[in-house]
DNA sequence: TCTATTGGTTCGTAATACGCACATAGTCAA
DNA sequence: TTGACTATGTGCGTATTACGAACCAATAGA
């Protein structure tokens, strides 16, 4: 009557709580047990041991019915920042190209069919802000860095990919035809860049530009600036400042192996 | 021959993977097998299964025989800090001081007998650059941050902390006497600042300042500058700078459920 | 008010993870 | 090379564990 063949070498209990620390996203910063265990699918009494056991370990706080990330989730950060020098590699080449050129620029990858921020550059109010910080999600198909990344996925992974993301409408501007879509990835491939125009935000570009070798996984780097008469006029040198920044990070050697 | 009178509401095999993933730090980049196993006190099949269940969730990456984080887990850290709003009310506050005191300043916060960096605003080529990001660990007791968070415990906290916590020693000038530094950290609180004289990095000095409200969790803000020939001046606009800066984050409301 | 949902708890049982043990393969010194 | 040591992978018997249905109480919503 064994009709599991599950693999030894994994412990589902584990991959189970891990679905639910991971369930607190950006939209939803705080949680009912209900609401976990309906978005993690699980039974409403395994979601609320995942959920103790993580409240124990530090990560979670409870306060009446509702959970929450802790700071705590930061140090598990931490140690992929540091590991990879961030702090000494990264953050200045942005900064510097950052302050150079009066731009916020945002340094990406993607994670499970989603827009990843590694870092970004601070500066002082730029002209569209989000507030997005490293650990942050962006749209995919409607922002310049999302094109680039999939532009510099294999093409097979990218049709996949295209046919299995949602397509949501920032926009009224925002391309909703997949194959669209699809050719103004083509033409950031082939053209190095990536232009948007007002596809999530009315009124902003985005521009972006590869770091990652070809080939290889797919890392961007990009910036937003507001829209004038003509976008790609305005763009013109930004585009050629963000490519002198992605040459930076490329030397650093600091996204190599991600 | 019942023994363990365990919490049934608590996963104990979901908490062993949590501190699989935890041992990773920034001393240690990347783990093998044997090392987790050992830094974890699990046995060797049970940190491996808690390893490769990592691996399949994608937080962890398995080069040969070395394991370390994937970019995955900025994921989880970008929950707690967007749910914190930390892009959009922290940072910038951070990042217009640190633009008009010209130095860098870190937000901090206890965790674990150690400082967790919550925020950094980050200025090009400050003088002390110890790469630090969020989520980076910063010594506790031969810092000014440090310190200022310890004197915002309450005092039997503060007591069993200090007697809890190895004392390093960095430089000539780190403070090893515990009495010492106890009586610098009520310094700290009664003046409501902290600093410190090349503790930690010869040459240095630290200065922080308290931005949660006494009695509340203790959070911080401070700044590093080079020292000169007389510490407490060089450090006075600089403190008048920095304690601005922790009033406007107190307005922002940004850093009180924390 | 009534009703639906939620949180908390209990408990029998199936499933699971534990950890010893063994086999193999590197690694470093002598 | 040899030998001691350590690391990895895996099998497996068994005790532990986590599962999930069922139930109650409390809360929220209409």
């Amino acid at each position: 009557m064994t009709k599991t063949p599950q693999d030894r070498n994994i412990s589902s209990s584990f991959a189970k709580g891990l679905s639910v620390l991971a369930v607190f996203d950006a939209e939803t910063p705080s949680l009912t047990l209900a609401e976990i265990a309906r978005r993690t699918g699980q039974d409403r009494a395994t979601a609320r041991r995942g959920a103790l056991t993580l409240v124990q370990a530090g990560y979670l706080r409870q306060d009446g019915r509702m959970l929450s990330l802790t700071p705590r989730v930061l140090a598990l950060a931490g140690g992929f920042l540091q590991a990879n020098q961030f702090g000494r590699r990264v953050q200045p080449v942005l900064n510097q190209h950052a302050r150079a050129l009066d731009v916020g620029i945002t340094l990406c990858i993607l994670d499970q069919d989603r827009v990843l921020v590694l870092a970004q550059s601070t500066v002082d109010q730029g002209p569209v802000t989000h507030g997005f910080t490293a650990g942050s999600h962006i749209p995919l198909v409607h922002t310049s860095l999302g094109r680039m990344l999939l532009a510099g996925l294999p093409l097979e992974e990218l049709e996949s990919t295209l046919a299995r993301v949602p397509i949501p409408r920032h926009t009224e501007l925002s391309l909703t035809d997949p194959m669209e879509i699809g050719e103004q990835i083509n033409l950031a491939r082939s053209q190095g860049w990536s232009l948007t125009d007002s596809e999530f935000e009315p009124g902003i570009l985005g521009l972006a530009v590869p770091v990652s070798a070809p080939g290889r996984t797919p890392i961007v780097v990009g910036a937003s600036l507001p829209r004038g008469q003509s976008p790609q006029k305005d763009s013109e040198s930004l585009l050629r400042g963000l490519q002198v920044c992605a040459g930076d990070l490329r030397q650093s050697r600091a996204v190599e192996s991600l």
